[in-house]
RNA sequence: GAGAGUGUAGCUCAGUAGGUUAGAGCGUCAGUUUGUGGCACUGAAGGCCGUGGGUUCGAGACCCAUCAUUCUCCCCA
């Protein structure tokens, strides 16, 4: 056996860790079962054919699919040969994978949407927070398994979802203590904008190009789409387009002069328009922008669509989502609307890391130490323990009879707070001495008094 | 899929133009006389220098390959 090592892209996460990323999921949780979400849990695998198809091309390539087992049976040597050699080719063949893990958490929702439509009672809105697993290259904030934070309302196609779901992120992240600009655009102005530009077929090359503005420039963006095929009088009203700059209202405003006239434009600006003034955010920290080079890459947007980017942090985005027409329609079963949003926690991690933001309180594990000094003694702190952990405090007894020395650095390791000592002097006197490491004060208990209404600063 | 960097002790890294027994800090363990930690001091354990070839009298160092890992582009959370 050689040197244990992990797949490429994954990672073990320690106690501290652990916490930290706890703190994250259950601060977001709360905020979905706030806004009246309910929970999903679907399987880490998913039917390949649930999952092909819905992510794009470049997608496709990064779904991790799982080999069929009994390949290896002698009967099916050559069988499974003269399917590799297809596979080579570009072919999926089913009798080699069948089943892949899951890309996302939304096409398995929508899969179960469609599965359950009769079931359920809309709209419907749920929660799920899992990991995925992507076959991408591992990099600064990318993993191969991460998990996302999605919220879902499918079944109404009212902009009051969308309205919910800006607040749900700004209530989120304020929790968190995370500054965020949540920037938002909707699909219906790329629309227009393709339309305007006198080619609705171009809005994949136009949306790919214009996304990679702040990244290229807009010089770079104007070879692309010359490269894409773009006529000079199209680049140069996209141009004019993405040099939109000002205030959400100026934006509005400046955009209505190049897709206004476009009915799906004039609705595209009204959508937006509807989310951005409906309501205040509740932090001041966290800001809505609208954005009109935000595209992202899923290609069942239809209409909003978001996208959540760190304050203060150079890091890819920790939240995105939009909405879809049309989504449940992949699996047969048209004409269920919904929006969702998702969190990417790894990142959130990450960024959080880097601004210092969890809280202290979030390392408290064990609260009490009581030390080990002997059979009979060990037994009395052992009773006490068991009193204080019935009422809910965390407590451990050291494993064997140790030196003091031994056993207050045990404690200060491991974060605890409190030791209690019980030596035969104590036993005789059926007292015991609490001490609080990170002050150095001892104060002295009987035994009864401890078990019963000792309480932790 | 394209490009760049890095692999030496458990961790972070030194290791000088190739030259004897490969170093430091942190961590670990043991002690500084047996019921009070953090600090300090002493000592110990721990490395086929990622792997395989090559150049050389001699390679941790140079060359080639391979693997792992990190980062950038693409795309994304």
């Amino acid at each position: 056996m050689s040197k244990p090592s992990l797949p490429q892209g994954t990672r073990d996460f320690n106690a501290s860790v652990v916490r930290k990323r706890q703190f994250i999921f259950s601060t977001i949780q709360q905020v979905f079962q706030l806004y009246g979400f309910e929970p999903l849990e679907t399987p880490a695998m998913e039917n390949l054919d649930t999952l092909m198809g819905k992510y794009g091309e470049e997608g496709d390539k990064l779904i991790f699919k799982i080999l069929n087992n009994g390949l290896d049976r002698p009967e099916k040597h050559a069988k499974a040969k003269e399917d590799f050699d297809k596979i080579l080719q570009g072919k999926n063949v089913k009798d080699l994978t069948e089943r892949a893990l899951r890309y996302d958490l939304t096409i398995p929702f929508a899969r179960y949407v469609a599965m359950n439509h009769g079931q359920l009672t809309f709209p419907y809105k749920r929660y799920q927070m899992q990991p995925v697993w992507r076959a991408d290259r591992p990099q600064r904030g990318r993993y191969r398994e991460f998990y996302q934070c999605d919220a879902d309302v499918v079944g109404s196609k009212s902009l009051l979802n969308e309205v919910e779901l800006v607040q749900l992120y700004a209530t989120a992240f304020s929790q968190l203590d995370v500054p965020v600009d949540i920037r938002i655009n909707n699909r219906k102005i790329l629309a227009a904008l393709a339309e305007v530009c006198g080619g609705a077929d171009k809005l994949t090359d136009i949306t790919i190009a214009i996304d990679k503005l702040d990244k290229i420039g807009i010089d770079k963006v104007k070879e692309e789409l010359t490269q894409r095929g773009l006529l000079p009088a199209q680049i140069a009203a996209i141009e004019q387009y993405l040099s939109i700059e000002g205030s959400n209202e100026e934006k509005l405003a400046q955009l209505n002069n190049i897709v206004g006239s476009n009915s799906i434009g004039a609705e595209g600006i009204a959508e937006l328009q509807t989310v951005i003034n409906f309501a205040p955010l509740p932090d001041s920290r966290c800001t809505l922008t609208a954005d009109f080079t935000l595209a992202r890459g899923l290609n069942y947007y239809t209409g909003t669509i978001f996208e959540v980017k760190a304050i203060g942090v150079q890091m890819g985005s920790i939240g995105g989502g939009g909405r879809y027409d049309d989504l449940t329609g992949l699996f047969d079963v048209p004409n269920i609307p919904g929006v969702g949003i998702s969190f990417g926690v790894d990142r959130i991690f990450d960024v959080m890391e880097e601004l210092q933001l969890f809280p202290e309180a979030v390392q408290q594990g064990t609260q009490v130490l009581f030390f080990n000094l002997g059979d009979a003694e060990s037994k009395a702190a052992f009773g006490l323990m068991q009193q204080l952990r019935s009422r809910g405090i965390s407590a451990m007894l050291y494993h064997e009879q140790a030196k003091f020395d031994k056993q207050f650095k045990f404690a200060d390791k491991k974060g605890i707070a409190y030791v209690v000592v019980i030596g035969s002097n104590e036993l005789d006197q059926g007292i015991c001495k609490v001490k609080h490491l990170a002050s150095g004060n001892e104060q002295v208990f009987t035994q009864q008094d401890f078990a019963a209404q000792w309480q932790p600063a």
